[in-house]
DNA sequence: AATTATTTTTAGATTTACCTAAAAATAATT
DNA sequence: AATTATTTTTAGGTAAATCTAAAAATAATT
């Protein structure tokens, strides 16, 4: 009746990279899951017989219904273990994806209804990411890049491109978190760094790539 | 590093068999796993090789000093989790195992004490059975079985001796749980079955096979 | 369009945890 | 003590998920 750990990463790692509609290739999949492409192939064999999936060789995947519900489903349960992680177990907002990683995968329909009544139905998680209800439904979050914000318009940090340590290491020494008031004071075009200024404090100066990892609400 | 899924089950079964001391055969492994003799052998011979278990051909098996420290850790997350689904979550006391089966493979060390931190580092689980704390020390609960409680003594159910679906359904239909106060009335030495009665209940009476699976402390 | 480069698939192996069937060791019974 | 019964181990095989190396298909470039 379920799947195993392995299939259910696949389901979700396909679902991201998918990011609304298109089509996913098995090279991005190999390096999304730190696998190699004959592994990805295999895999896409399989979960096309359980009907997870659309697939013909040599044009790439997409999820089929089956597979969007049970991605939805797996995302639900990661978003509201990282909700609980750092509200419930004060957790550090940057500590909590790996041990979603693992709860994610834990199967008690029960436990999710259970776990979203007791936190009170949070709409996002503490990245600022829409946590899917039960029917798979997640509310649209006006986040806007940093980059797009306008120069002198005061906005608060509401989610992270990525959760890559790296990223969250530089956050931190940078004081900058979800919640961070900040606003944009000087854009550089020579190589698109912005100066920004976090509310009582002194202005820095951070890089597009950087920028590009934040998003922010206007307030 | 650390243990698969598998390893650890076969740890933690070894340590309820063993029970104290002894020795656990490989045939009452392979009952308790719902497996076969011949895997829990190959089983056995991996794990001496990670020195969790001594194990000598057709001896049985016994744990490690490492491989009980790994079995107290299993046990402390599966009754830890239990009194969450129970007490945070409000989940039923009898319908909590099959859960904690799974969360208590979770690996994450930090989350286990921010758990008990927040459960208020709680003693016992649900079922009354003792929980162990971060360095496996657990107390030690006068449990006494109801089959050895003397007659006209009020006590208090305060554990069952096993997790069975059809246990824990004959108890809830007997309107039977932790923390139910009763008495015996009478013991009948044919079918050594009991006559008890519940605070402000009738008596009724129970067979051997039940008494033996309730365990009460004394008031 | 032909060649080169890249991506993807196939073929064949490996590892983990399991199985069945037969052989070996231990335990029980006459 | 010898035989029978039971337990345990060995031997050989299967399914899931992975790998490397080679072949096939698609894409890019001259």
């Amino acid at each position: 009746m379920g799947f195993s750990i392995t299939e259910e990463n696949y389901i979700k790692a396909i679902f991201h990279l998918q990011q609304g509609e298109g089509t996913v290739s098995t090279n991005e999949l190999a390096a999304e899951l730190h696998t190699k492409a004959a592994s990805v192939t295999d895999m896409l064999k399989k979960l096309k017989t359980k009907k997870l999936l659309s697939y013909e060789k040599y044009k790439g995947v997409r999820l089929s219904g089956e597979g969007k519900k049970l991605a939805l489903a797996i995302v639900r349960k990661h978003r509201l273990w990282e909700y609980f992680l750092v509200d419930t177990l004060q957790f550090g907002w940057d500590e909590v994806h790996e041990v979603a990683e693992e709860l994610e995968h834990i199967s008690s329909k029960k436990l999710v209804e259970k776990l979203d009544a007791f936190l009170g139905y949070p709409k996002f998680d503490p990245h600022g990411d829409p946590i899917p209800d039960s029917h798979g439904k997640m509310a649209v979050q006006q986040h806007i890049n940093l980059i797009d914000l306008p120069v002198n318009k005061p906005a608060e940090v509401s989610g992270v491109g990525s959760q890559s340590t790296e990223l969250l290491e530089l956050l931190k020494h940078k004081h900058i978190g979800i919640g961070t008031r900040l606003e944009i004071k000087r854009k550089f075009s020579f190589d698109n760094s912005i100066e920004i200024k976090l509310k009582n404090q002194n202005a820095f100066t951070i890089s597009q790539q950087l920028a590009q990892a934040l998003f922010v609400k206007l307030m």
